[in-house]
This record gives structure tokens, sequence and C-alpha cells, in this order.
DNA sequence: GCCTGTATTCAACAAGCGTTGAAGACTAGT
DNA sequence: ACTAGTCTTCAACGCTTGTTGAATACAGGC
């Protein structure tokens, strides 16, 4: 029943060689095999941390899904506590929806990058976008809509959702990291360039959701 | 040497299966054996007329990649036609970039739709974005950058080629109706919702550019 | 009615797939 | 040293995969 150290850094193992694949291939693309070579272990393995190939994508999509979370809620927390009174910009509130993400890549950027690209697919695929995506951010998406809600009053629903649908895509291709930016501007940008992205994204997205609210400014 | 009526009548119903089925689930889990069922073909005709399952995949993606490039750039000559003296607005030159795709869609939607479904997949594919999507569209985006350029002659390059980039994540998304925004919004919006779309995404990307060239307004 | 080339079918190949059962190794607790 | 339970390996299963070569059907020109 306990499980001994040395076995849960196995399945993390098998987990980061899991996710570093998927990202790159496909779920589909990918072998079972292909994963436990790379992990270092026995193909068998996977099917006594894992019930299926299907289990084990899911635990990578699962694993770092809530520390994600996590720290956006925080960073929204830490928003709103620096404006007790007044609302907080949108800009303000559309960054602690991304920069929580590029800190994330600071820290550790191999590992999250392969999950951003892996979300990217996700989110893109008619088979799991609508599904999976809805499961894992809702709650946290609904709360940050419901902040812009307050920034800005003349918003429609429709608008709201649409606004952050853009979001989505824009967001989920950037972090990706596909290469395409580079090839676009001939190596002027660069897809790993987090610090273009934080001053430009943020920016960006806001003045979207500004002009569907207020078509006149 | 001539190829027949019939014959090629087959070739584009493989090519239409492939298409709906490489859009939904993507390259590697669609079996040859699926695709020539969904065609009503024997499996080796796919052989036949193709080099391999991967050259199939090519020819699919550059069946309808000419034609989509024809309409958007007829979209740019018309709104450059309709400003002989000064600049087009930006909204006009974003919206010859993305309107063009709701004419095809509203024409032939359901084998328009697959082929925006399939694009998102590949836009946001590490392994194809960079280079197929390099492949298929460059020429037309650098068109669309040049005309942004002299409406918008304050904008630096990068934030020319960062904005163009949200944008393609914004809209290879949307188009690929992946059902998100349903869920999202409880059905208060629709993906296949056209109409919503083209009131919006043009609008929306429009105040992005105009935000990075001049960060002021 | 034959003949030539295109189009289509049939049956099969080797390789690789996800998955499993049984057997061995390791690490406690006693 | 024995035992119980967790962890790991090995070898294999049945099935599907992409792909192919040979055989058949079908057309039009003579």
């Amino acid at each position: 029943m306990p499980a001994t150290a040395k076995s849960q850094e196995t399945k993390q193992r098998i987990l980061d060689a899991a996710e570093a694949l998927f990202a790159r291939d496909g779920f589909a693309s990918v072998t079972v095999r292909q994963i436990m070579k790379q992990a270092g272990a026995d193909v068998a393995l996977a099917y006594y941390h894992f019930e299926s190939k299907r289990d084990l994508f899911d635990a990578v999509l699962m694993r770092r899904a809530e520390l994600m979370n996590a720290v956006r809620h925080a960073a929204l927390d830490e928003v709103e506590q620096r404006h007790p009174d007044d609302a907080p910009t949108l800009e303000e509130i559309i960054g602690a929806f991304t920069n929580p993400l590029l800190d994330l890549l600071a820290n550790d950027h191999e590992q999250w990058q392969h999950y951003f690209a892996l979300i990217a697919q996700v989110n893109n695929s008619p088979e799991w976008g609508g599904a999976l995506m809805t499961k894992y951010f809702d709650p946290l998406v609904r709360r940050f809509l419901d902040a812009i809600r307050l920034a800005l009053p003349d918003s429609t629903e429709s608008d709201l959702f649409w606004s952050y649908h853009f979001l989505s895509g824009a967001l989920t291709l950037t972090f990706a990291e596909t290469g395409r930016i580079d090839n676009l501007s001939n190596g002027v940008c660069r897809s790993s360039d987090m610090q273009a992205i934080s001053e430009r994204l943020p920016a960006f997205i806001a003045a979207g959701f500004e002009r569907l609210a207020r078509p006149d400014s």
C-alpha cells in the first residue's frame, strides 16, 4: 500500500517523458514503448502505475493543472488586494491571467514549456478542446470574467465570452512556441522571448476587450 | 496517362474523407482503412492515388490552401481599390483577412469547417506549426503586414509580428469550432455563430494592433 | 474482338501496437 | 532468516498498422 519514494520518483519520470513526447507529437503518435524508453524503465511499468495509455495522458494533464490554477488565483488575489476600493485596471487583470505562466517558465522552463505546448494542442482539438479545457479551467476562467465584468461594466455577456475566447487562442498558440513567429519574422522575433510576450500580450488583449465593450473609443 | 473523370471523382472523395477524419482526430489517430471506408473505396486505392499516408495528408492541406489564399488576396485587392488615395482603416484590412473565411463557410460549411479545424491543429503543433504554416501562408501574411504597416506607421516590426501572432492564435481557435465557448458560456455563445464572430474578431484584433503601436491611446 | 493503358480489387506481408500474466527482486517488519 | 507487500522485469498475446504485388475490371482506339 505505501508507495516508496523511489517508485514515486519513477512515476514522475514516466510523466515527464510522456509530457514531452505527447507535447511534441500528439497523443496517438506517441507509443508507450517510446515513453518508457525515454523514462528509462520497462514497458510494463507504465501499466503498473497507470491503468492505460489514455489514463497516463490524463494524469499528465492533471498533474500541472492544479498548480497552474493556484498561481493564477494567487495573482488575481494580489491584484484585488492592491485595489481595496477601486476596481483594478483591465490590463492588471489580464496580466494576472498571463504573467503567472511566464513565472512558471522562468523557474523551470523545459517542463512547463512541454506542458503549454500540450495544452495548445488540446485546446485546438475538436475531440478534446471542448470537454477537457472546460473540466480543468472553467472555474478559474469564470472568476477572471467576474473581475473583468467589474472593470468593464458596459460589456455584454457575449462580448466577454468571445473576448476571452480570442484571448485563449492567442495565449495557447503563443505559449506553445511552435517556431512559427521565428520563421515569419526571419528571426526578428523569437517564440521563446518571454519578455517580448509579457510586454505585448496583456496590452493587446486588454485593448480588444475594451474595444468590444465600448466600440466608439 | 489521362485520368478519367470518374477516377478524379474518387480521388476527391478520398480527400474529403481524409479531411474530415484528420480534422477531428489528428493525423496519427486516423487509419488509412478508416479513410477508405468512409470514402467507399478499397484500401489499396489510397496508394494508387497518393504515395503514402503522409502524402495524402499534405494533399488535403494543399487542396484548399490555394483557394483560401486567392479569396483573401482578392479581398485585400478590393479594400485597396476602395482607397486609391488614403490608407484603408486597420479594421478594413483585418476584415479582409478574416471575412473571406466566413464567406467560404457560408457557401459550403461542412467541408471548410473540417479544413479550418485541421489548420488549427497544424498551427498549434510544434511538429508542423512552424514549417507548414510558413510554407502555405507566408506570402499572404507578408502582404497583409505590408498593408497594416501603412495604416500604422508608428508600429515597430516586432509589434507587428507579435500582433499577427496573436491574431493567428485567436483566428485558428475560433474557426476550429471546438465547442469550448459553448461550454464556457453555457450556450450563450455558439462556436458556429459566424455573425457573432464577424462582428467581434476584426474589431478586437484591430484594437490590439493599435494599442501596441500607440500605447498611450 | 482484340489491345493498351488506366482504375480497382484481393489477399497478404512484416512490423509495431496496447496490454497482460507470471515470475523475480527488492524493502520493510518481525 | 522468514514473510508480506511493493516494485520491476521478461516474454508473449492478439490485433492493427502502413504498404505492396499480382490479379481483375473497365474503358477507348483500331
